[in-house]
DNA sequence: AAGTTATACGAACGATCGGTCAGATAGTGT
DNA sequence: ACACTATCTGACCGATCGTTCGTATAACTT
């Protein structure tokens, strides 16, 4: 079961990958084994084995999408030099990582979260926890902006993760709802304003 | 069908009150005539026959939630005066609304754009219309406070609705998720910083 | 080449999905 | 009181859900 020959490993990426992609536009609850047998032509049973149940693999699903997300955002993010110009690379690379449609249904974290937000179970803890280290790394890297001197020292760190995250959250959800691209923009636009002038 | 006698009209509104709780928390998709039936004690085709599709019972659902929310969030917001007063009594009464989780899940509104956000369909064209009244609705209120002198004559409008309706649609995320109200503050805090000092 | 194990399949399971229909039950108008 | 119609039920439909299991097929080991 635990994949050791290359073929096993290749169909559960494979898998995954569809997966993610229906989880965002459907929803994790929507993604459903017979629809996910039925496009990759494998048979059901089969894909199951992979995963044991039907929250093993919203789990895993969950799992790929972080390391997906690491590699487009948070690792290229890491790139850019302490502080300011770190906090703000690590925004955009977000935000083109949902605007460049890596899933097809933009921001993985941000369609679950809304969809797990008032349920319960391991799914909804994942998502809890996921989204308590996201807002610590946000809340680090301000912090690091106030180290640096890019932030004035008496800044309010959880008030501003709590409105970057707002900010990019919206930016998704509505270039999605309304099919334009124009709110990236708007929400790198406050985003700025908010941290004060300079780019 | 529509309703003449007032036992219909009863189990109608009962029927749709408890499948707005029920959308808000496991979605307008979780929403099944078997559960719902169960959970009113009703049988299911007695429920199914007052709207005769799964459809059209989420559409009667989203009416239903317009109808609330207009006599929670707009009506008393309407009440104050003109310009600010009345923007930020639209923002309160919003953010009041989904605090007292008159719905179970909280807002709504916030809910369904976000699992509706990437699909097509009846219900996506219902949320996308609701949307862009919500957004016109905080323009035209935002606008007033131009005209009345509360904001300075460059404001950018739409920026501003992008940015208001980011912060309470994360508040009403937030608050579901970490099950703690705080992020409320955050949002009408963040609000006020935006309109400029004075509450 | 043979033996072993990982991988995938196909048929079937009970449960539930949205939906249909004939008939019982209740409410309204006369 | 009667007829009429709105409302609701219960049995049933085919499809799909997650899951189980016996079996075939591939891929590695030796």
């Amino acid at each position: 079961m635990d994949g050791r020959h290359a073929r096993g490993v290749h169909t559960r990426r494979v898998t995954l990958a569809r997966a993610v992609d229906i989880a965002t536009v459907d929803g994790l609850e929507g993604l459903t084994l017979g629809r996910l047998a039925a496009e990759l032509q494998l048979s059901k049973s089969g894909i199951f084995a992979h995963f044991g149940s039907k929250e093993e693999l919203q789990l895993a699903t969950i799992s790929f999408a972080e390391e997906v997300f690491t590699e487009h955002v948070l690792r290229p993010a890491f790139q850019a030099p302490r502080g300011r110009p770190r906090l703000l690379a690590l925004f955009d690379r977000w935000m083109d990582f949902s605007r460049a449609r890596v899933f097809a249904g933009g921001c993985f974290f941000t369609a679950v979260m809304a969809e797990f937000d008032a349920r319960e179970g391991r799914v909804y803890d994942v998502v809890v926890r996921w989204s308590r280290v996201w807002n610590e790394l946000l809340g680090r890297l301000i912090s690091e902006c106030v180290e640096e001197g890019h932030l004035p020292e008496g800044v309010d760190v959880d008030q501003l993760v709590f409105e970057l995250s707002a900010l990019g959250r919206a930016a998704n959800h509505d270039s999605l709802l309304t099919r334009e691209d124009s709110h990236y923009d708007r929400a790198t636009t406050a985003v700025r304003t908010r941290l004060g002038a300079s780019g």
